[in-house]
DNA sequence: AAGTAAACGAGACGGTACGTCGTGTCTTCCG
DNA sequence: CGGAAGACACGACGTACCGTCTCGTTTACTT
């Protein structure tokens, strides 16, 4: 029952309800109860797929691969309509909601982290990052500058500033703490 | 009417209503209406001079001063419980509520990055980063990935990761575009 | 508010609903709860007042005035057609409902039932009664009777009916049972 | 499938819902209604039959017998638990249930008057009534007096109640209209 | 004895009304 | 006359049953 996303887009998470989903999908309101305990996992479930993908194509160049990778998983993402209308609330419900923000961590973020880092550790296999690259501290910073930006300016960010950002980021990455001699 | 700060933490935003904010602080809720149109405006108004300072007191040693702003600014400001507790509400109504988008980013978020681009740009003209630092793109790295564990993962930035970051982006920042011929 | 009348006769009390009222009578549903506690109440509300009168004027004939209210207290109660759609359910509804049942009891049945009592014992004083008539009782067969036929019959008592009635009971009331020596 | 009486006893007619009487019979909901079109037929099937009986023993004693009846036929009937609890809600569905009017009137109101006129032919027989009693009119009164009191004042008749009643219709009882000459 | 049809338990389904709650507006007093 | 108190219209919430409807799975009858 994913005809929830047309309300999704047309109405906006906070002034969707679930019934009008339900009467929009010619269902009663208890099936949609049955189903999903909160309007957060019920749009979570929807979104989930319609992601933009994270892609891991290998092309032998890392800056070029690690472009790809900030510029479709995460420009991409957090630059998307649908993401800017709903992961915000979706992100404040977690407050109240915890179980919640296991399943965005875990069925959202995580798996497209898992994904990046995969093109990361290649970057680091071909001797373009170093072996102690904080591979996940980078991928952070990242999305937090995607993120930050679109939450408070409603901007994304273009080819330019990807490029900068990533060849800072190649020249210099953050590296993980020394933990032996 | 800054006892709104008090249900506020003891409620969470989602809980607390402006019914219970006039009740508690002894006023009619049409007095509340009054000064605040809703509920975001009043949290926004009720938050804002509680937050964690931004240090831009000068010390002679760009990276210790860079540090500062990153514990204090940053961690400090997404670490903190009420900000914890208000913050991705907020931003979920703006999605609603330009107008709230305007004074979050005005009188929140450009404030605070004001000041801290100015301990960024004292480390430029002492050496300490290159001339064209894109101090923005630098803050919105940090702010954006304090954010993003925050969200995310429940979790802050500890001395070690801060020291990696900013040492990080003192070897090598993402630059402004070449902008002359 | 008692536009609660046209649904109850144009939809009945069971398929009246709370929510239609409201909406009829351009109101909140809150409103509507907030001054009676369920249906029951509200109807009985609306019902009390509408209700054919006990006649009690005195003519003289002790028989002609026992038939009056005998016409229009209990045949015209019990077979005008609000009372027929609203008392049954009213009644059902007395099982769950104690206060209901105080309140049937105490605002439309004893008072009415005291008004006609009122006319027996004009009755009882002119000797046209004898002065150990149970009148209570004699009240309850009637509009037992009434009650009985209409419930069960759809039926209500004719003027033949009533004046058999009242002339049996004149010839021989149900007498109080003997208290002294 | 009378396991309905259980609940119809422990939670009350309106409380007792057909889901639970199928729960409780392990039974399937359809099954339930493959039989019984609503809630009323159900009660009223399972109820037929443990209703307390008229008696028509011959005993030589008319008024013996006519209290006989008053007392088991009518105040054991609208006395018992069982028919308090159900009788009312029944007859309130018989306003949008005229199928269950019928039955209800010609299952159970009818034949027990039947067995009961019987009783009352008797004594005329004997000439202890006169041959020109209105029957009808005779029981309607008994029974409505007493589904009166225990419908308004939750009581029932008790024995010298049901002397006099019985002793007043006796020196008096109304008659039928002259029909001839 | 196997094959088939009916009846069955279980429970999901589309609906409807419930009674509660919060919103933002509007009215009523009181000090 | 400003403000507290709170009534008000609105509408979503999540719950409970309704009566209908598929599902497999017994039964019990036919062949």
């Amino acid at each position: 029952m994913e005809s929830t996303l047309k309300l999704l887009e047309e109405r906006g998470y906070a002034s969707m309800t679930i019934e009008q989903v339900a009467a929009e999908a010619q269902v009663g309101k208890a099936t949609v109860y049955r189903s999903w305990p909160n309007k957060a996992a019920l749009v979570l479930d929807a979104v989930r797929g319609r992601l933009p993908d994270v892609p891991t194509a290998e092309t032998g160049n890392s800056r070029e691969e690690m472009l790809s990778v900030a510029k479709q998983a995460l420009a991409g993402f957090f630059g998307s309509p649908e993401v800017q209308a709903m992961l915000p609330a979706l992100v404040a419900d977690t407050v109240r909601n915890p179980e919640l923000r296991r399943r965005l961590r875990e069925e959202i973020i995580e798996p497209r982290k898992a994904r990046s880092r995969a093109v990361l550790e290649r970057a680091i296999s071909r001797g373009d990052l170093p072996p102690d690259t904080d591979i996940s501290l980078v991928l952070e910073m990242w999305a937090g500058a995607m993120m930050f930006r679109s939450v408070y300016f409603e901007d994304s960010f273009d080819d330019s500033v990807l490029s900068r950002l990533v060849d800072a980021t190649i020249s210099s990455p953050p590296r993980l703490p020394r933990t032996g001699p």
